[in-house]
RNA sequence: GCGCCCGUAGCUCAACUGGAUAGAGCAUCGGCCUUCUAAGCCGGCGGUUAAAGGUUCGAGUCCUUUCGGGCGUGCCA
């Protein structure tokens, strides 16, 4: 109808016309009209055979792509908490999709290690009086930042201390520097922890903090004065672009530094676009952050191409989501109205998946069941989230995303666990099923077999709109038609060739949910 | 004040970017285990898509206004 538009062409007679050719001989003999334009077509289960028989899974794009894709970068002033959840989820997510359709991604972790909480921090462990002081001291990061701040506000000789310590870190003074280091470290331990735990991708070797660019932020300022950009405002310097503009006309600035001569984050985010273009070489740079940075990356953006920070051809992008919310809608806190860390949530999650699968699975041993737990609770933590479109705010409810029930993780998790236990009853290894064996017939076949082939389109459409929620509604759709197959069609118990047929289905079914899955940084038990 | 995002079943969310009778899950009510895992399957109930107007063959989707919520709006990130 679309086509029909363009050509301004009555919809029905094109629909006519492009049914009377024979495009669609091979696919459908069951082809029909309807509506104000569109044309059904029933695919014939023969195409349907030999399309699973002999199509791959994924086809890798002819047009691929260095994308740098930044995303977690959590401040590590303190231990990662709920609001580094998303970005981490999603970003890992659409990093995974892309390069499975065959793009080179370059992960980046740009973590918050510098600026005045860190003064702070190294001032504090400064007065740690032996090293083994330091680093019992350090065991906590949260404890500790929490320790720094308060004796902050009610010390003023260590807060004088801790403005010095600032200074010295910006010179690179060798001792402050010792101390900043020793802090990184043990934080750098703790983002490997909990990215271990969530199964996330990101290395030590993708980290690139803001420290990293602090010695290009001078040079960055003296940029934007050659491009005759800088302009002086109270005191501070600034980047006026037009559209950027306040109801009374006055025009918003992007300030990069600060009448006491600091920079601020523009300033950084600067420096490290020239760096991901320049050094990285990137086609695309994707930044997934929430939703409250939103101006500054238009700003960003605006100034960045204006001042070359990036080339015009380089597709600059930030994909921004709302926050967590409780059960009640309110932010999620902890009792003292901190945010909670994701430790623990990743323990609560645990534990709450941990019972339910003492009750449903008994017929396994305590270790496959710990294991199990631990792969359902991450599952349904980055489903719950990974599921949603919102680009506003999203409630976290373990009761709701644990239900087990319904479009979670584990219910796609549980199909998988069924398949791999058909193999193992007919003594079969599933990755030598041959797929060329495969003879569509009934009809929840047929359903089934239709979706199986869809896995390429969901792919890219989640990848063009760098939303991995298609590829869960398509894997809870899969699914659904999977299970119905299940109860209605028995693999084992029937004759030879249709056997294979259906084991056939199993088959390209577990590797749907295992790539789709694996897509969304969620693995598939083989028992449950 | 201004800008951005959002408002779909009691609740949580979809709807292929303007297409058919707006779909799922949870909750609720009822049915299905002597056959491969019942963490399952089948069915019922549930809607003036916040409201009003407009654009056209056709609007949850686009435009205007109103109401309601979230976030942002010069030296934090």
């Amino acid at each position: 109808m679309r086509a029909g538009k363009l050509l301004k062409v009555n919809p029905r007679t094109l629909a006519q016309q492009l049914v009377d050719t024979d495009v669609l001989e091979d696919v459908s003999s069951n082809v029909a009209i309807a509506g104000p334009g569109f044309i059904n077509v029933s695919l014939d289960n023969d195409f349907l055979s030999s399309s699973l028989g002999s199509e791959p899974l994924v086809a890798p794009t002819n047009k691929p792509l260095r994308i740098v894709v930044d995303y977690s970068s959590p401040n590590v002033a303190k231990q990662m908490h709920v609001g580094h959840l998303r970005s981490t989820v999603i970003g890992d997510s659409i990093s995974r999709m892309l390069t499975l359709a065959g793009h080179t991604v370059v992960r980046q972790n740009h973590i918050g290690d510098w600026g005045t909480a860190f003064g702070k921090i190294v001032a504090y462990i400064d007065d740690l009086k032996s090293d083994q002081e330091i680093n019992s001291g350090l065991e906590d990061l949260e404890q500790l930042y929490i320790a720094a701040s308060q004796r902050f506000d009610r010390d003023s000789s260590f807060a004088s201390k801790a403005r010095e310590a600032v200074l010295k870190l910006q010179s690179h003074d060798p001792r402050t520097m010792d101390i900043w280091q020793k802090f990184i470290d043990v934080s750098l331990r703790h983002l490997e922890d909990i990215y271990g735990k969530l199964d996330i991708l990101l290395t030590p070797a993708d980290i690139k903090g803001e420290s990293s660019f602090n010695d290009d932020l001078p040079a960055v300022i003296e940029r934007l004065e050659t491009n005759g950009l800088l302009v002086e405002s109270d005191g501070a310097q600034c980047v006026f672009i037009n559209g950027f503009v306040r109801k009374d006309g006055s025009r918003l600035p992007m300030i990069v530094q600060k009448s006491d001569g600091g920079y601020l984050y523009h300033t950084t985010d600067l420096a490290t676009l020239l760096y991901r273009t320049r050094e990285l070489e990137a086609d695309q740079v994707l930044y997934f952050t929430d939703a409250r940075q939103i101006l500054h990356f238009q700003m960003l953006f605006a100034v960045a191409k204006k001042a070359k920070f990036a080339e015009e051809a380089t597709e600059l992008e930030h994909h921004a989501f709302g926050s967590i919310l409780n059960a009640n809608g309110e932010p999620l806190k902890t009792r003292s109205g901190e945010n909670p860390r994701l430790s623990d949530l990743i323990e609560q999650a645990e534990i709450h998946a941990r019972n339910v699968v003492e009750e449903k699975s008994q017929h396994l041993d305590v270790e496959q069941r710990s294991e199990i737990a631990h792969h359902v609770a991450i599952g349904a933590i980055k489903y719950a989230d990974l599921s949603k479109n919102r680009t506003s705010d999203y409630k976290f409810d373990l009761n709701t995303m644990m239900s087990l029930e319904g479009n979670t993780s584990p219910y796609l998790q549980y199909a998988h666990a069924r398949i791999s236990a058909i193999f193992a009853r007919g003594g079969i290894n599933g990755e030598e099923i041959e797929l060329d064996r495969i003879r569509v017939k009934h009809p929840a076949e047929h359903d089934l077999a239709v979706r199986l082939l869809r896995f390429q389109e969901v792919l890219e459409q989640s990848i063009t709109e760098r939303k991995a929620h298609h590829m869960c509604n398509y894997l809870y759709d899969l699914t659904v038609h999977f299970t119905r197959f299940y109860e209605k069609c028995p693999v084992l118990n029937t004759e030879s060739k249709e056997r294979d047929s259906r084991l056939g289905l199993c088959a390209r079914t577990a590797e749907n949910l295992r790539v789709g899955l694996g897509c969304l940084g969620i693995s598939v038990p083989k028992r449950m």
